[in-house]
DNA sequence: CATCGATTGTAGTTTTGTTACAATATACGT
DNA sequence: ACGTATATTGTAACAAAACTACAATCGATG
């Protein structure tokens, strides 16, 4: 199976992909960050789960995972929050683009 | 911004992607199968959830949820949950081979 | 109609997540 | 040192989600 059969493969899911969210728990685990800090990082205005739209209990999905990662590492070289927070709006545009652009492409 | 930096973008962490678990009511949602079904599969042990090896409640990953999706198809089209499980256990060896590579790729 | 495969229901319990209060810590300017 | 702003952490009381272990149901087939 050759490169571009397999990424038809994944890409052909990718909407799949883009539904799987996260409990904050689950979170916490991947990316260190205690429950919480990320709930705190929420108050804020920096993190948006799921919840503030629909449901009951916080849902994160890969963009909003990804960009606590992101933060994290701003704030361990030393940034403040809102500086890590800015920085990371800018580098999360272009994920933020790219992810979008292949989740259409595999409709 | 071309294909392959949008590619490389997501690649860069396709690994972050395969630690995105799910509980199990958000694969009911997703797949449109009972949590109760799922739950039965289980204990056919046709889906295996990250719970038999670790932690106290079912994770699900995006290989288990597509797996419960095309058998879910299979039903669908008549078949039997053994001859569905069976059909898709061999679909299956593609979606996680491909999806191995692009998650060993991105490390 | 009895049996098998497949699914569904639910009570009672555990785990996970929530809010809303407050406490603590660190840094910075006056 | 003192006050202030930023950032984080603790926790009690409550709510949501998930768990197990029973049992009931339903359709097809011998």
């Amino acid at each position: 199976m050759n490169s571009n059969e397999e990424l038809k493969n994944i890409l052909l899911d990718f909407d799949l992909l883009s539904k799987l969210v996260v409990g904050i728990g689950e979170v916490s685990e991947i990316t260190g960050v205690p429950t919480r800090q990320i709930r705190y990082w929420e108050e804020k205005g920096i993190i948006i789960s799921s919840k503030e739209t629909e449901g009951t209990t916080r849902k994160y999905d890969y963009l909003n995972v990804k960009k606590i990662l992101l933060i994290k590492e701003q704030l361990d070289d030393g940034y403040t929050l809102d500086a890590a927070a800015k920085k990371v709006e800018e580098r999360m545009k272009n994920v933020n683009e790219a992810f979008m652009k292949l989740a259409q492409r595999s409709k």
